[in-house]
RNA sequence: GGGCAAGUAGCCAAGUGGCCAACGGCAACAGACUGUAAAUCUGUCCUCUUCGGAGUUCGGUGGUUCGAAUCCAUCCUUGCCCA
């Protein structure tokens, strides 16, 4: 199989440029990928591009990571439906960097291979170029109405927001990218998410105005839940890819919670493993439905990808001793399970306060658990508590030392999945 | 520069002097049901609260009024039309 035959069965492409295939079968073709730095981290968006460039990679082309310091500054009208903030240069710094360093973690960098990978920065160069150079070197080669006929900027005409000059030249700064890449690095194809097509488009239209080039792009669908809510957001906001920002544990849940429907989707996305093992392990999960072998498998393999074997094997450790029989006694966990639980929210609180004994709402407001005592009474009131596992009734309920697990712990749950240890040791 | 229209909670959107913390929808959170799914039903959804209330909102600022999201002035932002 080769790569876009491979990568067409996983539901990775959306639309493609004729002739891509037959490039890629010709030679080692090298290719890119841009990401913005709009935050410090990437986060399971980005996962999907990041995945082109390792399948690419693997199938013995050389892949180029491209971090947007310049592309950033600027900010992509693609997909959004107003215009955006600038973000200071300061912060764009701070998060390039961030971005630069996962990026780093997922491509091999090794030069003795003649597909090593390649990291760069668009603002490198373009912080010395001109406007007055660019919009006649770049600007002359595209027409206004070209530009407008771009659905990106045909929605924001069209809306009562309208758009500034900045993001409306947005396609033209990345598609100079691809024109620099092309000239100087040989890079023949770009990749990216579907909503990047025009972007993409303008790249390789400046590379054949500008120098009769010929330039190949295919796009990757965007990931959707079979429900229609916003992949990649949870209660916490964004799964980031960042441990800090979201703990392996977290990950890993948040694929083990997928649904079924997304599962048998997101498992030829998301993991390398073989079309013969992803349908026998459809065929598994559709035998007996309640194991989740999809969900588990899904889950596994991306952390594994992502935080390695190591994180994986704690997070699914926390997630059998939290799930595993949840009908058991919170006493029934041993000090080491209740202090093993990475990733696990964990707060102290003050033990005398304990000894006298606390209303729960004042316990719940004062570890953090809950950000206002109003919060906590209604979530209470509301059923959605339980302290080591036994549903918290009435709001008048007293936490004291009879509480403690082993004489230092108390498990809180805020609905079924959000655990929180309190330390009071 | 001139004319017209718009700006309401995370988003969409109703409200056009008191009955407005503001209809409705989406998203989100929780409960029931389940498989830590999906679908469905129920509750919550500006902030705080001793659950009685209290405080801060309807682009900004001033004003009229006993009382303003609602009227007036002005400024800002955006769209459309004219120059």
């Amino acid at each position: 199989m080769n790569l876009i035959q491979e990568l067409r069965w996983r539901g990775m492409i959306q639309d493609i440029i004729p002739g891509t295939e037959e490039q890629l079968n010709k030679e080692m073709t090298s290719a890119y990928i841009g990401f913005d730095p709009t935050a410090d981290s990437l986060h399971i968006g980005s996962l999907v591009p990041i995945l082109l460039l390792v399948h690419l990679q693997k199938a013995g082309h050389k892949p180029f990571a491209l971090v947007g310091g310049a592309t950033g500054m600027v900010g992509d009208p693609s997909g959004k439906s107003e215009e955006r903030n600038l973000l200071s240069e300061e912060i764009l710094k701070h998060n390039q960097e961030g971005v630069r360093k996962q990026l780093m973690q997922y491509l091999s960098f090794d030069q003795s291979k003649p597909n090593y990978a390649e990291m760069i920065n668009n603002y490198d160069r373009f912080k010395d170029y001109t406007f007055l150079h660019f919009i006649r070197d770049v600007g002359k080669h595209i027409t206004v109405n070209y530009m407008m006929s771009k659905d990106s900027v045909k929605k924001r005409l069209e809306s009562d927001s309208g758009m500034s000059f900045t993001e409306f030249t947005y396609q033209l700064v990345q598609g100079y990218d691809f024109y620099w890449l092309y000239k100087n690095k040989n890079c023949k194809l770009q990749m990216g998410g579907s909503d990047q097509w025009g972007n993409i488009v303008t790249g390789t239209e400046l590379i054949r105005r500008k120098d009769a080039g010929e330039a190949f792009a295919f796009t990757c669908p965007l990931i959707t839940r079979a429900d229609g809510g916003k992949f990649g957001k949870t209660e916490k906001g964004n799964i980031w890819l960042d441990p800090q920002k979201t703990t392996p544990f977290q990950f890993y849940q948040f694929w083990l919670n997928a649904s079924d429907e997304d599962a048998e989707k997101w498992i030829k996305i998301f993991t390398f493993l073989t079309k013969d093992a992803i349908d026998i392990l459809v065929h598994e999960h559709k035998m007996n439905p309640a194991s989740r072998t999809l969900q588990k498998t899904l889950a596994q393999e991306i952390t594994a990808f992502v935080h390695g074997k190591e994180e994986l094997e704690i997070a699914v450790e926390t997630t059998e001793k939290l799930f595993a029989n949840q009908n058991a006694p919170a006493e029934s966990l041993t000090i080491e399970d209740l202090e093993e639980m990475e990733g696990v929210v964990i707060s102290s609180y003050d033990r005398h306060k304990i000894e006298q004994g606390i209303d729960i709402v004042s316990f719940l407001a004062e570890t953090g658990i809950f950000p206002s005592k109003g919060e906590a009474r209604k979530m209470i009131q509301g059923g959605g508590v339980s302290i080591n596992r036994k549903k918290m009734g009435g709001i008048d309920i007293k936490i004291d030392k009879n509480f403690l697990l082993h004489n230092k712990y108390i498990l809180v749950q805020k609905g079924r999945k959000n655990y929180y240890l309190v330390n009071a040791g």
